[in-house]
DNA sequence: CGTACCATTGATCAGGTTCAATGCTCGTGG
DNA sequence: CCACGAGCATTGAACCTGATCAATGGTACG
């Protein structure tokens, strides 16, 4: 085996990881580990950047990191958060090839592992069983995607509070309430007063 | 061929619909016909209803469909609308084979092609052109509810309803700002008083 | 030890919500 | 053909909650 010595440590959680979207023989995960590379980022610096576009889907060995949004006056909006264990991308800019519209930030001493796309859509074409990962995997995050609409739809902010803590205390563990609250689509002043007033029941 | 004559009248458009996704050709096209049923729906009827499992997907050849999630105190909130010429589906309930959280309602008489979703995952298995098709509708609708997510998330409502009028006039049109005011996530009387600040400037 | 960043609090503001009433339009039945 | 009723859009008034601006306190890290 040729690839780098640096991914061997993920490789279990890399497989539980595509094992949990699509079951994989050894030989179909064979196929994917000469595509990876490896890459340390460390805390606070960007993995991705406004206006670059996203060329490869990445893979979060450890750390923690966000996908943010800068608007027009210069405020940081919260997309969404990728803790260890799991795939991260832009998906609307490596789907369509255009700049993306976000930063990607490592939140904490990072190891990544990236998959080049068009390595991984020779790969679509090459198996079966990543064919049908690959249709998985997007309807995966499409499924994620809908619970984030559907929190920003039906529920008040102290809702939304509620059920991100209830759901995903280890993200609320990790993230200072500064990041969390524009990911709840609200003021750090106003999660604050939320948390008061859940404390006064 | 055995399929119905009802829906010859929709292959143009459903052809359509399906090309602008992923190319095919007529044999490919082919498969998809005798799975293909027909229902005329009545306005205001219900194409589907809270707590049944979404079994089809769905074309809408003509008429105007929305979806919409009723809350505790029994206030609808319509999560999106369909205009003829489009597929739609609860791809949650589809996927997950879970009770829908939601009602899909004809808002005009309306003509509507079935697909039954087993015979689709079958067609995935058979050929390599509904394979793609299947990873790429699934990335297709990601991108539509990612608008969707942004738009929640970054816009304040006046925004959201400039964009909306600006990006599916035809959808403001054929909407009623009832309906169209849950979609932005306010109140009725809210979006009256956006129209009208508009309008004094 | 000091600085930087985050969380909290206070005061004020703005915009969306609620509840209620009015007017408008369109479809239906007498 | 007209009258009525239903549903929608608008308006008003009071309210509430989150936003904004400013200040304070706490804590972690260099």
């Amino acid at each position: 085996m040729s690839y780098s010595a640096a991914l061997l440590p993920y490789i279990p959680s890399l497989t539980t990881a595509i094992t949990s979207i699509h079951p994989m023989t050894e030989e179909d995960l064979e196929l994917i580990w000469p595509l990876t590379t490896y890459k340390a980022q460390q805390k606070a610096s960007l993995v991705l950047q406004e206006n670059d576009v996203c060329r490869h889907i990445f893979f979060l060995g450890s750390g923690l990191v966000r996908m943010f949004y800068l608007d027009e006056s210069g405020h940081e909006i919260n997309y969404r958060f990728t803790e260890a264990g799991h795939f991260f991308v832009d998906f609307q800019s490596v789907l369509t090839q255009q700049p993306s519209r976000y930063n990607w930030q490592a939140l904490q001493d990072s190891q990544i592992l990236l998959f080049p796309y068009p390595a991984i859509q020779q790969l679509y074409q090459r198996s079966t069983a990543w064919t049908n990962f690959g249709r998985l995997m997007a309807e995966h995050v499409y499924l994620q995607l809908n619970e984030r609409v559907e929190m920003l739809l039906f529920m008040t902010p102290e809702e939304r509070y509620r059920s991100v803590v209830s759901t995903n205390p280890g993200l609320v563990n990790q993230v200072s309430l500064l990041h969390l609250s524009s990911y709840l689509g609200i003021k750090p002043e106003s999660l604050s007063r939320i948390r008061k007033r859940m404390m006064a029941q």
